[in-house]
DNA sequence: TCCGGATAGCGTCACACATC
DNA sequence: GATGTGTGACGCTATCCGGA
């Protein structure tokens, strides 16, 4: 198997996997993998006291709303009934919404071993398409937070945004987009971060974050900004809005002492009004509407493109830490419900002691 | 030391859905 | 309907680790 056959091997593995394990998550029962193991898992706990009976003991729906304990019937081999308030608080909410969509997809992986080529190219598109409708990962957890108190919640963006670090929260929405003569873009957004993106290069090199730093004493009619450079090719100057400008500081002298303490050797810039007409090297990216040549044109195409991919970027990232986020919820989830089903059985064996006659 | 498998992470594309 | 956003899928690279 090539690498990449395998690595799609694996993750469809881990997909069908985590579509199981929500599957049961959604009907309240343990998938056949998770079955299995959690069965071996319970041997070890319980040993040559497993109970054969178990069949025999009903669990009967008290109905109960969310919050509230759940009462269990207890049907014993002799007859009697009885009501136990367990450990499980409340009928576990899913953490999914959508279950028929996830056992659609359970199905159409485990029939991919007999089906023929043209069937799989079918089930693909339908993968595709049922597998798009989920929602997202910060609606499945907050979904899930808002029914069980004390889950983490994936915090909306906003306070993200607030949390962080200037230097990391990179990722505003621009406001302002600008292109210098060498082809890179930089985006301004409301909370003044300022992003440089350089098309030719990738990844993170390609795009840098500067950030407004207002307090303090700036120099009259300058603005110093931090400038986290990991490309250094010269001094670089681009325009704001306000008819200001950038300039690369040769010197941190105009930078306050804090700063000049806090920047270390990264470069300084500041953001001023231009004292003469456009200086060298530095050009207004047009707005649409004054596009004329079929070059500028393309330009704009490009700008536009350039902007999407970064933006998809920084959304790829923040998707990905959404899902870590939630897989590691599940899995914690998963053990609290490993140690809840332990104290279950743990309750049923005390019980079964107490109401079982005794044979001696 | 080299090689290959396993894994994580990234960028991009395509698509569905939401919003304007 | 246009645009923005979220996410699965894919290909690629880097890193780690065990075996030859």
């Amino acid at each position: 198997m090539s690498k990449c056959g395998r690595k799609k091997y694996i993750k469809t593995n881990l997909r069908q996997m985590t579509m199981e394990t929500i599957d049961s998550q959604q009907d309240g029962s343990i998938p056949d993998s998770v079955a299995e193991s959690k069965s071996a898992h319970m041997q070890t706990q319980t040993g040559q006291n497993s109970i054969p009976t178990l069949a025999q003991v009903s669990v009967a729906g008290s109905g109960t709303g969310r919050g509230s304990p759940a009462v269990t019937l207890v049907q014993l081999p002799s007859g009697q009934t009885v009501h136990v308030q367990g450990v499980f608080q409340t009928p576990q909410p899913s953490v999914i919404q959508s279950p028929q969509i996830q056992t659609v997809q359970v199905a159409t992986i485990a029939e991919t071993d007999e089906s023929a080529e043209s069937e799989s190219v079918i089930d693909f598109h339908k993968r595709r398409e049922i597998l798009s409708r989920r929602p997202s990962y910060r609606k499945i957890l907050n979904d899930l937070s808002s029914d069980v108190p004390g889950f983490p919640k994936i915090e909306e963006e906003k306070s993200e945004e607030e949390g962080t670090s200037p230097n990391i929260a990179a990722m505003a929405v621009p406001t302002s987009i600008y292109q210098t003569s060498t082809g890179q873009y930089i985006a301004i957004a409301q909370g003044g971060t300022i992003q440089i993106s350089n098309p030719g290069s990738d990844g993170v090199q390609g795009l840098q974050a500067l950030t407004m730093t207002n307090s303090g004493a700036p120099p009259p009619g300058a603005t110093i900004v931090q400038y986290a450079a990991q490309s250094a090719d010269g001094t670089q100057q681009f325009f704001v809005p306000g008819s200001q400008v950038v300039v690369q500081d040769e010197e941190t002298e105009l930078a306050p002492s804090h700063m000049a303490a806090t920047t270390g050797d990264m470069p300084t810039y500041q953001i001023r009004a231009p004292t003469t007409a456009l200086p060298q090297g530095v050009v207004m990216a047009a707005s649409p509407g004054s596009l004329h040549s079929p070059q500028q044109l393309a330009e704009e195409a490009t700008r536009k493109r350039e902007l999407r991919l970064m933006k998809n970027r920084e959304a790829a990232k923040e998707c990905r830490r959404r899902k870590k986020e939630y897989v590691k919820c599940l899995e914690s989830r998963v053990a609290v419900l490993e140690v809840q089903n332990r104290k279950l059985i743990e309750e049923l064996e005390t019980l079964k002691d107490i109401c079982s006659p005794k044979t001696d």
